[in-house]
DNA sequence: CATGAATGAGTGTTCATTCAT
DNA sequence: TATGAATGAACACTCATTCAT
């Protein structure tokens, strides 16, 4: 009779998707530091110990939101890059795409960048800046290309520009204009490019 | 006048020293959450208790650091104030002597943002926001009349570009390029300049 | 039926009734005030943190105290119910198997009126007084009782004379007389008896 | 022209006593425990050091209170002494002389107890019971001479009535009902001679 | 793999007491 | 005498981590 359907089971046919989903949930809903991993496994409905299982610390996880966050971003670009179009087309596309894969989850940005390692992020401050240059990367990358084909200037280091677009994406995060998140970037997006852009 | 008060009196405001300055040191090196107040005290070399008499919690203290570093940005920008001069050549100067005042305390501008509230400031995120709009409102303030003079764009929202302006000093206070904070700033105001000026 | 729980269970409420235990050993030999939670949980044999994992606070551990012992007596009461006898006879072997119960946790009584509330209890002066009231109420209703049935004098509110037998007890708890508690109280409820029966 | 009239000062010309006032007023709103030293020099408007000129500990402070309260019942006392009258009479007076004296001071009368000491006081617990006595000693002496005259009953002894008359007076001191303290008191004895009156 | 009771180092905070002025 | 800044032991409480089941 019993096939396999408790309304949990399925979920946890992978107890790492759990606890991930709860992981989420709370630094999203109370922030990182504030989720306790009791908390989090809590919300798991998983026991403590468990936790343990599969990561090593709260670091852990953060770090493993973000590997799957860049993941799902370069997905999206390889798709992009296929397409040959001019720098700015791709950046902004980029953009707005990173966007929309951030926008479920605001609270993972700020903490790539060492602003919030160092002062929310205990022990291991380098523990995830593995995670940030891939996403680093891929704006770099973009960057560079234009600066090359003459679409954006060159007096700026491209690693600066880069950095803007970090800081775009984190200011967006917690801004409290009264606007939503992608509106906010599109905004700063827009100031960017002329701010870029040779004409 | 007020020259000399009690030895008592300024042995006070030297403790008090000693506390601020400890704590901007393990600010700086730590961050805010990391830093317990027995670390602070001993880097202050003065006993725990003392921290008492002088400050209500963690928090008080770095309400009291960003008080002072934003009391030091209004003064500076007042006495720009006086000359009659354009919006964007405010701007650009308000943004160096902003540099400056902070060039010594790049921890704290982080903690002004409610991202580094949600991220590091644990039990009481609103406690300190209330030095962040006097930050703020000295950049709206020269945006919005610099739009009003028609230099400034007037598509995007001028406290969006505040924002911007806010995420600029945050990413270049923890930035590991190799730059220093200040040329950092630098080379993001240029590109804010020309991406905010009209014509 | 529920003889076996799992090892585990049984292990869990042994650990809880260690830490009564060693509660209702410290609170009796130092006070209340006096037994911090470091205490308890040595005399315990546990460590600190365990303690967390049954009760919220040092009060509530009192408060559980105070609910078992009252849960006693009311169970005790419940059976002389039961029988159908005078006023004072009732109240008398009530008194009796009240001090049976209490005899043990002399220290906790003090504890229920506000009294001790006061100078012994900080912050949450209301916290416990929950169960007062239990304990109160047996009496009080066998004091009306009486006075309907004009065993008692009716010159005096059932009140006060459930007051001055909570305070027979208290004063019992921690005479210096060369008597035992229950002799103690002996002696007084039969002035209290010779005090209310009428003729 | 300044005279002496500074309004605090006259009260100053003994530090001690605005001590012990101050002592009493907090006391009585917050119980002993939860006031500070530094409460009650607050509350005297005197320096924190300035205590330690006076008293050795907070206990000091109730032992001295307890002293001067028990000295001025007992002053009250020696003018009953001197009419000769029945015993009873003398014991309903003194009980009533008590209650006005102690009715602005009910707070202090719990702490005589030992039930007080042992909950509500720290390290000293027996530091004061030299007070208790005297304030016993009235009351017993009253009992065992209405004993000897055949006034009160001698089946009990003395000090177990003393005992109890001790309990009447702390437990009014907290109770909750809605009568005054001196009415309270009032009830209680009669209840009191009743029980321990001959015939 | 899953569990959750046990753990204790660590934290913020209080306060009686001291002592240089 | 009067002062109050300095002090640190003591406290209640948190939480990442372990391990026997």
């Amino acid at each position: 009779m019993e096939e396999n359907m408790n309304r949990r089971e399925r979920k946890k046919i992978h107890s790492k998707n759990a606890i991930m989903e709860a992981a989420v949930k709370l630094f999203s809903q109370k922030g990182f530091q504030e989720s306790s991993i009791a908390d989090i496994m809590n919300e798991a409905d998983l026991g403590i110990g468990t936790f343990y299982n599969y990561f090593e610390s709260k670091e852990e996880v953060l770090r493993s939101l973000l590997g799957k966050i860049v993941g799902e971003i370069q997905q999206s670009f390889a798709a992009l890059q296929a397409e040959s179009r001019s720098s700015a087309e791709v950046l902004e596309e980029t953009v707005m795409l990173t966007v929309n894969i951030l926008s479920e989850n605001r609270f993972v940005l700020p903490l790539f960048l060492s602003a919030a390692d160092r002062s929310a992020m205990p022990k291991e401050a380098s523990s995830h800046t593995g995670e940030a240059p891939a996403f680093k990367m891929i704006f770099d990358r973009i960057i560079r290309e234009g600066q090359e084909r003459g679409e954006f200037r060159r007096d700026i280091p491209a690693e600066v520009i880069t950095e803007m677009f970090h800081s775009v994406f984190q200011a967006a995060s917690f801004s409290s204009l009264p606007m939503s998140f992608k509106e906010n970037v599109q905004c700063k997006l827009q100031l960017m490019m002329d701010g870029i852009c040779t004409k």
